[in-house]
Parts: structure tokens; sequence; C-alpha cells
DNA sequence: AGGCTACTTGCGCGTTTGCGCAAGCAGTGA
DNA sequence: TCACTGCTTGCGCAAACGCGCAAGTAGCCT
């Protein structure tokens, strides 16, 4: 976990980029927590970390944009999950060092 | 690599977001590759970078804020390292799921 | 159809970000 | 002391962000 080259065009750096801006706010983060324990709903999430229904559904836009999440609707319910397990790898790790 | 609890209070995630959004720029990610290989001058990597110096102070800071990179001074030179190795981690994480 | 729940989207506001440019420091050397 | 290099800081601006609120959409139920 530490030999690899680790050099990047421009655009590789702009979508890493993307992801590290998708994960750089504490309610975005509170949702990976949320999802490392399978689906859940908007309210759910919203609920959890303790803001506003539309604030939750902007904040999982930006996930969803940046791919980190996906969607499953369920009658008047609409689920989100990981699309990638690795996201929460590289939130551990930036937990431990910012802890 | 993928066992960990992942459960923080607000205060927690708030500096790991600090952290995340250090990596949130494309001129930053690019720093991070350079001092991958040792300390290096601001020039250094303003040229790499391939924007001006003020801009890239500034990007610097922003690491250093974030605990990311310390300086050295020697002469008129001041060199940035990275404080941390397991950043490069973080960053190749991110950049395998973007990739 | 109507009403209900669950979610998304649009708008407006204040704050933050990244940038270019000018000015202000260190530290070296003449 | 003076000039010079290397870096930092201040300022102003356009763009993006996070939020609250209102309005719109999707699906279930009667």
């Amino acid at each position: 976990m530490s030999g690899a080259t680790l050099t990047s065009s421009d655009s590789d750096r702009q979508r890493s980029a993307a992801i590290a801006r998708a994960l750089s706010d504490p309610k975005r983060l509170c949702v990976l927590e949320r999802l490392a324990g399978g689906e859940r709903s908007v309210s759910d999430l919203s609920r959890d970390a303790g803001c506003q229904i539309p604030n939750m559904s902007q904040h999982l836009a930006v996930l969803r944009a940046a791919g980190l999440v996906a969607t499953r609707r369920e009658g008047n319910t609409v689920f989100y999950r990981l699309t990638d397990q690795r996201v929460l790898d590289a939130y551990r790790l930036i937990a431990s060092i910012a802890g």
C-alpha cells in the first residue's frame, strides 16, 4: 500500500480532486458512515446528519455527481448506497491522518 | 484495510473534511506528487504545477494549515516536505476510485 | 380525481475559494 | 547601504458552496 508511482495527468488530478471535494464536508462524511452499514433513505440520512431534507438531497446529489453513491427507488422511498467500498478505505485513511 | 468501525463525532468529521478539502484541488495534488519524491522549493512546485508563485504559495498555505506539509528554510529558499506519508496512500486510493 | 408522503429542484443570500496583481518581508551578496 | 532573489501577504473580483425556504415532481392510497 505504499509503492505506487503516483504520476498523473492534469485531468487525472482533476477527477481525483472532484472526489476529494465530495469528501470535504462533515455531513457528507456522515452519510458515508451510515451507508457503510447498507442502503439508507434520504430521510434517515437527513435525520442522522441533523439537517433538513432538501439540504441532504443536495449533499447526496454532490456524492452522486462524484459517482460515489447510487440510488434505488422503492415506492415513495429513495434508497442510497455506496457504489465503491474503497471510498470507506479512503475516508478511514483520512480520518487516521486527522486523528 | 476494511474492518474499522468508522463512527465519528461531528468534530472528528470536521477535521477529516478539512483534510479532504486540502486534497480537493488539482494543483495541490500535483504538489503532493512532487513532494512524494522529497522536499521541493516553492518555485520548483510552482513551475511543475504551471502557476504563478503567489498562487502556489497560497496553495501551500492551505496544505500547511491542514498539517500535511512542513517547511525548512535554507538561505533564500523555502523547502516544503510531507509531514505524513499516509496522505500519499489516501491520494492513491482516491486516484484509484477516480480511475 | 384528490390528498398524502418522499424526495428533488429552483431561488436568494452570505461565505468561501482560486486567481492575478501589487506590495511587503527574509536572506544573500556587493 | 543598496540591489537582488525567493517567498509571503493583501486586495479585488468572479465563481462555487452550503444553507433555508418555497415550489415542483413521483408514486401510493382512497
